[in-house]
DNA sequence: GTGATTTTGTTTCGGACTAGAACATAATGC
DNA sequence: GCATTATGTTCTAGTCCGAAACAAAATCAC
């Protein structure tokens, strides 16, 4: 809850030098985020009552703290529905509908960008398909810049971009913003905020990040400030090659440089195929998407559901393959689930498309070699297949610093 | 000697639904650990002035704080050293030296227990080698339990005993306190806390957790508040299997059950040789201290060190057995460091003592296998090799409650 | 219908706590 | 000995929360 003072000796005679947030020197701002995470996570819209009693709260500060939020759109006042009960009628908070945030994303297969609000609902979208590999970032970061600034000006007056994201298939720098190498691209040392923010209006800056970090947000919350799920998990997210992220404790884990996640390099068995990476036996080279099809005896470009299909009515060779993944998979998570003690995995991507086929391997295999196993056995899902999960997840990141301290985006405006 | 229960927060009025954690109606218990904090973090006892600077707080608030911190025993105003600086001559503060937390330890090899202070000093301490392969859980906690009840006897009067930890060699369930299994003990479904509880004095109730995990935070932190050299790695603990702790943000991850950091049972080669877990080729089968030693041709027993000696001599089984461990290991934490991004190896146990020899080859392969290695190559280190590590890692984490939480500490005399 | 009941939301007051400034204290430097 | 400087303390004003009383708006009982 509380700032990490920086610990320097010398002594400042002037208040603190850039760098060092000034600390609250008041509750204020903790229970802001408070009253606004507790109508985020309620199931139903709740009454300046409801929020008292869930946080603790008398209902004179619960109440106090609301109509902040709801004078400053952060909260909203929404239609009371007739409950039936006796006492006066609850007027019924919601997260505020004018306060949203701009998702993008650029993969191997297309440019997308959403408008997502405090309630996590899509305001707006747009995707846009088309092969990128091997294309050149600039004219691309372009067009999505202008699909960027076509949606921003779809929204109705009074709306307040709160920030946003975009999401990469590859390797982010989180310090610098520096895409250092998106492999399906082909995309080298990129920052895209540079191609970007020109095309953007009022200084919106989009932060950068791992598509499968912001994919598995999209598990770890369902709506900015609302839990999904599973609090702990693994997200393998099934592209070409194979990215993944790791929640704890409803964190995503993205590493102490957000280099984390390259799943795809786990080693499988070190005495396997060479893989690109300058390594050998790589998961990313028994369940990519392109080695499952090869395996197969499949045309490279094949939609994993076709492969599904076959594996499904006995096809030998799709067989296989799906099986050849699972046990694959099976050893890589294993490995991972030993060591962080996590119960579910989530499959995205094409590994999600086969879920329904991996699943019943992919468990026996997790069993058998997953240590605590015996006291509960890892669960396997897929991931909501919704198209662009990066850019949703993008979005709610930059929503996430909305909910996270409210009282910053209070004073403008 | 005044031994201090563990007291319960205070009680919200209102029983709130679970999942809302208590929230404190003032800035103050906030402050007072911001303050605390301060001065255990500072490589220096730092003045009042020193601590007002660090966290952004005026000097009368700083030093309000402080005050209360000092007449709770949680801060120490210790002899100051004339600076030669110009100015009132500083009151520098330290942790309270009477405080402190009793760890302990039951491994295969010894009985330990150790007793330090808010500072990280070791206070005193009593190591019992002796081989518990086997032994009946309830006289050895008995004896440990005595040992512990020793070790409180000798404090001097007026110091307060914070709470106390048990480093145990297996799975822990955090939730009831249960050791579900302990394969070098051979001890399972075991409730330390019934057996250990009745010798202690006062109502004190150590708090069981796996070894390594414990092990791993005497690196995370080498005093109480005070983080150590990495906030993110990840330790190994060579044990007569291999068991360790992943460390993230200067925080152990425990796991949603708290049996993370089996990383003995990571696969290394699905077609290696059966491991008794019930997987196949586990690291444990290359790198556990008893693989080693039978690889490289000696007895059971024999002592890391004299393996070294022999490898370093250039004796061709030792040699093939160390470097076997590393090619074993570093596919293994590859697939670790893949996952979590983590720039650090801290190797402890037996494969602390073979670190030198192991270090060249093990980063060679993780040099290899891990995707971010062209951009930061991971680094591999020996943990400082202190016997019964555990027992201080469990101390202290009971000191880290009181570093989080001075409030709590202060009402109760 | 009318009044009692019940629940929500608001107002008021007192208390806890911090910031800021002035003040007291104790050293060094000239 | 006196100015200078840094530390620590005291005092006051202001913020913010909790508690309790109060106002508002519905249902329930008759």
């Amino acid at each position: 809850m509380h700032v990490t003072a920086n610990l320097n000796p010398v002594s400042v005679p002037a208040p603190s030098p850039e760098g060092t947030r000034a600390r609250p020197a008041t509750p204020r701002p903790a229970n802001l985020a408070l009253v606004l995470r507790t109508v985020c996570t309620a199931g139903a819209p709740p009454s300046r009552a409801d929020v008292a009693a869930a946080t603790g709260m008398t209902r004179a500060t619960a109440a106090r703290l609301a109509d902040d939020l709801v004078a400053g759109g952060l909260l909203d006042e929404v239609e009371a529905t007739p409950s039936g009960r006796r006492g006066r009628p609850a007027t019924p908070l919601a997260p505020g509908s004018r306060v949203v945030a701009l998702g993008l994303q650029a993969d191997a297969g297309l440019l997308a960008g959403r408008v997502l609000d405090l309630r996590g609902r899509v305001v707006s979208e747009r995707v846009e398909p088309g092969d990128l590999r091997g294309s050149d970032p600039a004219p691309t970061l372009a067009r999505l810049g202008d699909l960027a600034a076509d949606l921003l000006g779809e929204l109705p007056d009074g709306t307040r971009v709160a920030g946003a994201g975009l999401a990469l298939p590859g390797i982010v720098d989180g310090a610098t913003g520096v895409l250092l190498r998106a492999p399906n691209l082909g995309w080298s040392d990129v920052r895209p905020a540079d191609l970007l923010a020109p095309r953007l209006p009022g200084g919106l800056d989009p932060v950068p990040g791992n598509e499968a970090d912001l994919a598995a947000r999209t598990v770890a919350e369902t709506a900015p400030g609302r839990p999904g799920p599973h609090r702990d998990f693994v997200y393998l997210s099934g592209q070409i090659g194979i990215g993944g992220a790791t929640v704890l404790d409803g964190r995503v884990m993205c590493g102490s440089s957000g280099w984390a996640g390259e799943m795809g390099h786990v080693c499988v068995d070190p005495d396997g195929p060479a893989c690109r990476c300058g390594s050998t036996g790589c998961l990313e080279q028994y369940a990519g998407r392109d080695a499952v099809l090869a395996t197969a005896g499949l045309p490279r470009g094949t939609a994993p559901g076709e492969l599904a299909r076959r594996a499904a009515g006995g096809d030998p060779a799709a067989r296989a393959a799906v099986d050849g993944a699972a046990r694959a998979l099976g050893v890589a998570l294993a490995g991972v689930l030993n060591v962080l003690d996590v119960p579910v995995v989530v499959l995205g991507g094409h590994l999600g498309e086969l879920a329904g086929l991996l699943r019943p391997a992919l468990e026996e295999h997790l069993g058998r070699r997953v240590l605590s196993a015996r006291w509960r056995r890892p669960r396997v899902e897929a991931a909501p297949g919704a198209p662009a999960a990066g850019a949703t997840g993008a979005a709610l990141r930059a929503l996430a610093d909305v909910v996270d301290d409210p009282a910053r985006w209070l004073g403008t405006h």
